[in-house]
DNA sequence: TAACTTACTTACTAAGAGGTAAGTTGTCAA
DNA sequence: TTGACAACTTACCTCTTAGTAAGTAAGTTA
């Protein structure tokens, strides 16, 4: 077995390059060991030899998955102030990954999550909370700069904002196309315009409370 | 083998509860014949005496899931003709789903869909379709009288609808709670007042076409 | 140059997957 | 009362799964 937390070889970057689209094409248990060695010309013990585990993988993957995205968070953040511009590059990111009948990473393992090992669970929970977070942040910067409106909490908003992009990746490889995925962003940010910070006067009613 | 085409036997019913339930937690490709058999104290070739494979299993599952879907939807037509309340009730749909930590069947299987079978990819596609169909009817009755307003086609703003509730179902499961749910399908239909069919003055830019 | 490390391969194992063939039991119609 | 059939069980099979143990070739370090 490999050494922890010495920077990651050539080897083990592409054995997370092949396993993560494998991820993000047929799931967490959609795929083996033996998927990933056939693809890359190598013994399924060599795999083991980088990730021990399987759970070690799917652990690894979220991990480089997570930070990556926290680095394109950061780019955003440094790219520009304006919040409504902050969340279509947001919106953007999700279309770069959509690309090639992908679907989220952590997407993918939110559906599955059930059947994950723990710690892949709560890394999995991590990613969205990151993203929960940061959402919340621009909703609240630009709720109090006027160019934001929501109803309800900042942390519930974000969530439906994530909930919605999730979905939106679901249906367009689904259907395959990406047309679906930009209507449905441009849907969800025209709903976050300044005007609907006021409480619609339900023009469809609130069901059962 | 039992004969086919003839009303499914009360254990036959059994095996799909139970089967169905795997699925909405665990998904087709993590529960096993020896996960049902185990909670039904049956063997599993008697599984294999009622659904011949898997693959048809999975697809007696999603055909009786279209079904009941459907029987839905005729009863909120019948229940209503107004068009906002009738969404209203569509996304009180995948509530009921939801309580029990459960996703959507199809959607699970949406997210899966790589793996499955080529006859199950169809029978899932076949649901949103329906799905789509009777969403795209209702908006565009609703546009017709007023009553609803959506930017582009009614297709397109169907498919957003589905997306967005499936999304949300993924979310409320993942943080274990309804109410964002909830707040995610408010934001949803409060979109689509009257007032939405101008197409706004975006105020969050459209990126790259 | 001996000792150690890295990055593998070969060759295995145990468990679990989906699936099958043949036999058993209960029910019911002719 | 017999034979046919539905609804199973027992006992298997084969393939795939994740995982391991032992060995090896190519450096690197002391």
């Amino acid at each position: 077995m490999r050494p922890e937390d010495s920077p990651p070889s050539e080897t083990a970057t592409r054995i997370l390059d092949v396993a993560e689209k494998l991820v993000e094409v047929r799931g967490f248990n959609g795929f083996s060991y033996a998927d990933v060695s056939r693809e890359m010309n190598i013994t399924t013990a060599a795999l083991h030899y980088h990730f021990a585990s399987k759970a070690d993988l799917g652990t690894a993957l979220i991990a480089r998955y997570t930070s990556r995205f926290d680095e394109a968070l950061a780019a955003v953040d440094a790219r520009t102030t304006d919040a409504p511009t902050r969340l279509r590059a947001y919106a953007d990111l999700y279309l770069d990954v959509l690309k090639g009948k992908r679907m989220c990473l952590c997407g993918m393992m939110a559906a599955e999550l059930e059947t994950l090992p723990e710690p892949m669970q709560a890394a999995v929970l991590e990613f969205f909370n990151r993203n929960q977070a940061w959402l919340s942040r621009v909703l609240k910067e630009g709720k109090s700069r006027g160019t934001i409106g929501y109803p309800g909490s900042a942390a519930n908003t974000a969530r439906t904002i994530i909930g919605t992009l999730e979905g939106a990746m679901l249906l367009a490889r689904l259907y395959g196309d990406v047309v679906g995925f930009r209507s449905a962003t441009t849907h969800l940010l025209a709903g976050l315009g300044p005007e609907a910070s006021v409480v619609r006067s339900a023009k469809i009613p609130v069901s059962s409370l």
